[in-house]
DNA sequence: GGGATGTTTCGGTGGCGACCAAAGTGTTTG
DNA sequence: CAAACACTTTGGTCGCCACCGAAACATCCC
């Protein structure tokens, strides 16, 4: 017993854990979502849309005292954000960076059978067209950025992937403030993993300006309570005259 | 009252919770992350290698009886695989899945200041060049990649990136087999979260065919018990040249 | 074979955290 | 102003899980 490489008695042990690590501390963050409450929250608000300290306690399952405490964790912890309005308090994924790393676990989960049950969601209307964050999400916004792929309008970049020159040039002629974008901090393109096709979309600036395109030209509308796009009559084929589909 | 939206008594709420679930069930796979234990041993998994079940519980500063258990857990929920090996047991992460969902829980802990001490590893050696699984990392990797990207040498795809015209000419007659790669199910071309950079790096199968290169001619030798890529004199200089650098 | 080393199983202990009810704070409505 | 509503705080209970020691396998080395 000489030679007995380390010793524990339930505090040193702690102590040389806590002095062996280097990297980013991720199992706070991953305790946090690891609750069946939280991550029920988080995966509701992963719709983009802001709800209520009510409507997330219903989404969880738990009383409405027990869903405070988790929504005061998560919003020290960075992972959600919450702005008083009147009685109500309405909370909202912090940033995309929270949004990539909820896709990944849900890709991972997904990908190791752990899913609890369909991918997805189950309403017709929500794969086909849907808001994600502040873009177009679905089958739609999908094949709309596998068609811009498949013409060369998107190159890789160090960041991820940027716009091409031709992809510059044709989307300044479709009326965008492609300069004004890339000026900005933002990235300009970014490719989001839809959460119901596992395919890409288009996100970034260009991808938030291309939906609210849709919007002010009354193509479609937002229903005000889901996240659901509905396309008017000739909306989609005026969409895809802009960006010269098919 | 006659109008009240739900009601909890603890026992309709835990089951009305289990219905609303529809996504991959996050919160298995992340409670498993959580634990403090667990997030060391696969922080020190990322490095690619694999470790021994009696060198995991050193890294997780527990117990080997408990680390024992919470390999088991692991391995059953397809985070990490074991292969017994004489008498000990290596372990290792089960795919790329879960290395780039461990990636991006860690650049989200990073991001949000939960970062227990300095970004990426503290050996110089390491940050220079390592291997990430089975291609090349660290700061030096991240710079080809940007050089190769500027030279338009990749294109966005559906499912990233993917070789442009140009750079598959580039890369056959640098003496890869590119069509057989792009045969292949794996992706010729990903982009891959550089640890210690923070900035992508090339990975897929032809940045595995790069490391491959580098090692079967000699420009460079893994250490055999690291990750760490030690280039021999000459050897950049080489690399550099097949890719036409500079 | 025996002894050292590596890993797993078993049994028992302890502590952290999720949970709710009830009371407290702030806001809207009548 | 009072009453209803939305949310937060407090106090206390309970269950689960990480943890260890010891013992049981398993494997290698001499």
């Amino acid at each position: 017993m000489a030679t007995k490489v380390f010793v524990f008695d339930g505090r040193e042990g702690k102590a040389q854990a806590d002095a062996m690590k280097e990297g980013p501390d991720i199992s706070r963050l991953s305790a946090l979502i690891g609750d069946p409450a939280r991550a029920n929250m988080l995966s509701a608000l992963m719709a983009g849309k802001a709800l209520t300290a009510g409507e997330l306690a219903y989404e969880a399952g738990v009383s409405a005292a027990t869903a405070s405490g988790h929504l005061r964790q998560m919003a020290e912890a960075g992972l959600i954000e919450g702005v008083s309005q009147g009685r109500h308090r309405y909370f909202r994924l912090a940033d995309e960076h929270v949004q990539r790393a909820l896709e990944a676990l849900m890709s991972l989960a997904a990908q190791k059978g752990h899913l609890r049950s369909r991918t997805g969601p189950r309403d017709p209307a929500l794969r086909a067209a849907r808001v994600c964050y502040d873009h177009l999400a679905g089958a739609q916004a999908v094949e709309i950025y596998e068609v811009l792929t498949a013409r060369g309008l998107f190159a890789a970049s160090s960041q991820g992937i940027a716009l091409s020159t031709p992809g510059r040039a044709f989307f300044a002629q479709a009326g965008f403030d492609v300069a004004a974008m890339e000026r900005a901090r933002r990235p300009t393109c970014r490719a989001c993993l839809d959460w119901s096709e596992r395919r890409y979309h288009l996100a970034g600036s260009l991808g938030a300006a291309l939906l609210q395109r849709v919007l002010d030209e009354g193509w479609a509308i937002r229903a005000p309570d889901s996240r659901v796009v509905t396309f008017r009559e000739g909306g989609q084929g005026a969409l895809a005259a802009l960006l010269q589909l098919g």
